[in-house]
DNA sequence: AAACCGTGGAA
DNA sequence: TTTCCAAGGTT
């Protein structure tokens, strides 16, 4: 680093990092999110996993609706994976939700229903990492443990001009060095709420207020003119498109949908059949195409009825980090000869579940899918009833 | 070590 | 429109 952070001590402004953090965060930092004023360990830890690599304003909602469905870390410990998948579906990144049940599960058979507060015993639990256990700690019981997370890389790289992409071990390591050396001895809950202000408010990405911030005077980035290229961005490369065609296989009252396996993307949900992976190139609507959607549908319903028709609907695009999926959704309707046996709701465990409007409003599914939905008006919240042409 | 894992808001 | 990335962790 260029810098070391003694030499805050010489800045023209009196009083250490930490201090004037702290001061900081007194005056101007955030004090009535839902998750602050309590000393709830499980309240704090599930903002966190929420809060893992999503925004504030995205999170409140969630927060609330989880909290009232599960008030304790019993409750949750309790609950079908079914339930909690559909609780957090649309926040993204699905290994959160089933590593925090999980999580849940091991808190109360392992450590009678109480978080620890030794940050190493909480980074060695499903979901939290070292920065997460630190900020657990911190604000449940004072515990003096660093976080190094997206605002602290920020405020670091730009204070004390750390140059280099933080995602980067070797810099990462340095940062977290230096989170650690900065730590104030004592005030570590507002401490770390500071930086995390900080780098949320005046500090953010776009365009710093270094006017109104408590370091002003001693910043290498605002001193140097590099507040706008600091951090280091991340090197970026081309995103892979992929295309896959899905089913829509409606029986009766009923949509098929199938269990996503946990590994890899939508781990857990619910979603549409899939004809193959996908592939890195779209299929073209041909004959053939659709002789494989109706023999595959014909399999899949086959303890339902005979396929009546096959109709393309309306495409979508969906933007992941690491590549965008184009999704081409296919309507199947099957001629049902009797009643149809299957149940409403997904079983546990199963692949397969045929679901009707109130079980698709009350399934996980990944938002692109319950756009597919809602466009069809298949459990939406506007039209309970199921409306598929027959 | 580097890839993988969602979604939506902001610029 | 495109690009970036947010209270990161796991493999």
């Amino acid at each position: 680093m260029n810098h070391s952070p003694n030499d805050f001590t010489a800045g023209s402004l009196a009083g250490t990092f930490a201090e004037r953090l702290i001061a900081w965060q007194a005056e101007h930092g955030r004090h009535d999110l839902p998750w602050q004023n309590t000393r709830d360990a499980y309240r704090i830890w599930l903002s966190e996993i929420m809060l893992q690599q999503t925004q504030v304003a995205t999170v409140i909602p969630y927060y609330t609706r989880f909290l009232e469905r599960f008030p304790d870390v019993a409750a949750l410990a309790g609950a079908a994976q079914d339930d909690v998948m559909a609780l957090w579906s649309g926040l993204g990144y699905y290994s959160r939700a089933r590593n925090l049940h999980r999580c849940a599960q091991v808190v109360v058979a392992e450590h009678g229903g109480r978080f620890p507060s030794d940050p190493e015993a909480l980074a060695s639990l499903p979901g939290i990492g070292r920065s997460t256990a630190a900020a657990i700690a911190a604000f449940a019981y004072d515990a003096h443990a660093a976080i190094l997370d997206g605002n602290v890389k920020r405020v670091l790289a730009r204070v004390f001009g750390i140059e280099g992409f933080p995602g980067t071990p070797k810099i990462e390591r340095e940062m977290w060095t230096l989170a650690e050396t900065l730590l104030p001895e004592r005030d570590l809950p507002a401490y770390t709420q500071g930086m995390m202000d900080l780098g949320a408010t005046l500090c953010g990405r776009g365009k710093p207020r270094c006017g109104e911030c408590p370091f002003d005077s001693d910043c290498v980035a605002h001193a140097t003119g590099r507040e706008r290229t600091l951090p280091t961005s991340k090197p970026k490369k081309a995103q892979p498109e992929r295309y896959v065609d899905v089913l829509v296989i409606g029986a009766g009252e009923r949509v098929l949908f199938e269990r996503r396996p946990d590994s890899g993307i939508w781990g857990g949900l619910w979603s549409l059949p899939e004809l193959t992976p996908p592939t890195d190139a779209p299929d073209a609507d041909d004959a053939a195409l659709r002789a494989r959607l109706s023999a595959h549908a014909a399999a899949l319903g086959a303890e339902e009825g005979t396929v009546q028709s096959l109709e393309p609907l309306q495409g979508l695009t969906h933007v992941f980090t690491h590549f965008r999926l184009h999704l081409r959704p296919w309507q199947v309707t099957l001629a049902t000869p009797g009643e149809t046996r299957t149940s409403a709701s997904p079983s546990n465990g199963a692949r397969h579940a045929w679901l009707d409007a109130a079980g698709v409003a009350a399934a996980g599914l990944p938002s692109p899918i319950r756009k597919i939905t809602d466009a069809l008006s298949i459990g939406s919240p506007n039209d309970g009833q199921l409306s598929l042409p027959t």
